[in-house]
RNA sequence: GGAUGGUUUCCCGAGUGGCCAAAGGGGACAGACUGUAAAUCUGCUGGCAACGCCUUCGGUGGUUCGAAUCCACCACCAUCCA
């Protein structure tokens, strides 16, 4: 199966402006393509995961990858598909993240050997136009009645769009088309939200040099609910382990839902599309091991096989009761927390961050929610001893959140 | 620049002087059922030394015994007019 093939068997291709040329430009190695990604944060997420991943099989055959950082378009804040401005990064905010999604992303993508990938920035051409020229050279081959049909203003000409975001699509399409000239970069991928972005890019290119650049974007990963997937109510699941702890990325995953498993193994794994045509007839409780797999492949592609078997045994052990179950995410607890050499449940959780305020422990318990040790906790005045934390003392809040608190030496 | 409407707890949204820590819904969290799934049902959802007290209704002042509610100014957003 030529790479092509693969991706459209792993259902992650969305969109296609020319399928044969593309298709044979990829299937023989004859692509030089880029993705963009936009320092919104300090750590990369699961959906630039799923991109660095598509970045890897294309790199694996035979194709050179161009990662191109935001650091300008970071000034601007892409609107597609969202339903608020974004909030002004300052310029350290935006070098600063450039430099973390850098080394992160040293992890996926070889930039040494034969097809090495490279890195650009595109602070070094968009911070020095000028913005005269721009218009003039640029400005002038965008029809603001096209712009304004693009799905991806859409939701935002109902709740107000600034001309700063507006600009997003003809800067992005600039960096198309200067990467197309002084690259050789003949091809653009992204999410699926970003299409009507990188046609302004091959326009362009047509429009100013008269030749053909190609776009393709790769399916947005949501759930059977229709909800972009990586997100939990605390925010984006990270890459950074300070982040999401190993142990926090492979129970995500461990618990999606069981619509979504096999779509997940497809789209995020590089377990051969046979093998997982294989799990297709799998039903009710089995599809429990796609979900191991899946949350221990994903594990280990992003912090490496030992702490894909550690968060793994860790899993087994919580939950099923056997084995070690000393990797769980724990709290040092300090002497100065103890009082009479004690410490009240109460106080416990809070400190270990399994509630948020006491209020929250006291309800907690009330409805029979923590326990210690195994124990069901009867109420808020149970008294923990420093003897026994000493020795750790696993405290369980709810189903699946488990935690060790540990008295410092 | 002008007119009008708006800004409420995680989100949506009711409340227009005391009965308001603030209806209702969503989400989150917990319990039951389960497969660490979904659906369903139940509880719960500002804080604290907790039948009481403290902080909260865009911001700052003011009126009042008493303000989310009334007044003034400011900020922001939306729609229409320029």
């Amino acid at each position: 199966m030529k790479i092509y093939e693969e991706l459209v068997a792993r259902g992650l291709i969305a969109q296609v402006t020319d399928e044969p040329e593309i298709k044979e430009l990829i299937n023989n190695g004859k692509a030089k393509f880029y993705i963009g990604f936009d320092p919104t944060a300090d750590s990369l997420h699961v959906g630039h995961f799923m991109a660095l991943c598509l970045m890897k099989r294309l790199q694996m055959a035979g194709n050179q990858p161009v990662v191109l950082l935001g650091g300008g378009t970071g000034y601007i804040g892409d609107p597609s598909g969202r339903t608020d401005m974004r909030s002004m990064m300052s310029p350290e905010t935006i070098q600063h993240n450039c430099d973390c999604f850098k080394k992160q992303m040293e992890r996926f993508i070889d930039f040494e050997g034969e097809n090495a990938a490279i890195v650009v920035n595109n602070a070094d051409w968009l911070l020095k136009l000028n913005y005269i020229e721009v218009l003039r050279e640029v400005g002038s081959c965008f029809s603001v009645n096209n712009m304004l049909r693009a799905e991806c203003y859409k939701q935002r000409m109902e709740r107000g769009l600034s001309f700063l975001e507006f600009n997003y699509m003809i800067m992005q399409s600039y960096d198309f088309y200067y990467l197309f000239k002084n690259y050789g970069c003949n091809m653009q991928f992204g999410g699926d939200d970003q299409w009507s972005n990188m046609l302004g890019g091959t326009e362009l290119i047509r429009k100013k040099l008269g030749k053909d650049a190609y776009a393709m974007t790769i399916t947005l990963l949501m759930n059977s609910e229709g909800k972009k997937m990586g997100k939990t109510a605390k925010g984006a699941v990270w890459l950074d382990p300070n982040k999401t702890s190993p142990f926090e990325f492979y129970q995500y995953w461990r618990n999606v839902d069981d619509a979504d498993v096999l779509k997940c193994i497809r789209m995020l794994t590089f377990i051969p599309v046979e093998e997982i045509d294989q799990m297709n007839s799998w039903e009710g409780e089995e599809l429990n091991k796609a979900k191991d797999l899946l949350a221990y492949e994903l594990t280990a592609l992003v912090h490496g096989k030992e702490e894909a078997q550690k968060a793994k045994e860790a899993s087994i052990a919580l939950f099923s009761g056997v084995g070690d179950d000393s990797n769980m995410p724990s709290t040092e607890i300090r002497p100065s927390d103890l009082t009479d050499g004690a410490v009240s449940i109460l106080d416990l959780l809070t400190i270990c961050g399994l509630a948020k305020s006491k209020s929250e422990g006291r309800r907690l318990i009330q409805q029979g929610g923590v326990s210690v040790e195994g124990k069901k906790v009867e109420g808020p005045e149970e008294m923990i001893t420093a003897e026994a934390l000493k020795s750790g003392v696993k405290i369980k809040k709810g189903k699946k959140v488990f935690h060790r608190a540990l008295l410092a030496e």
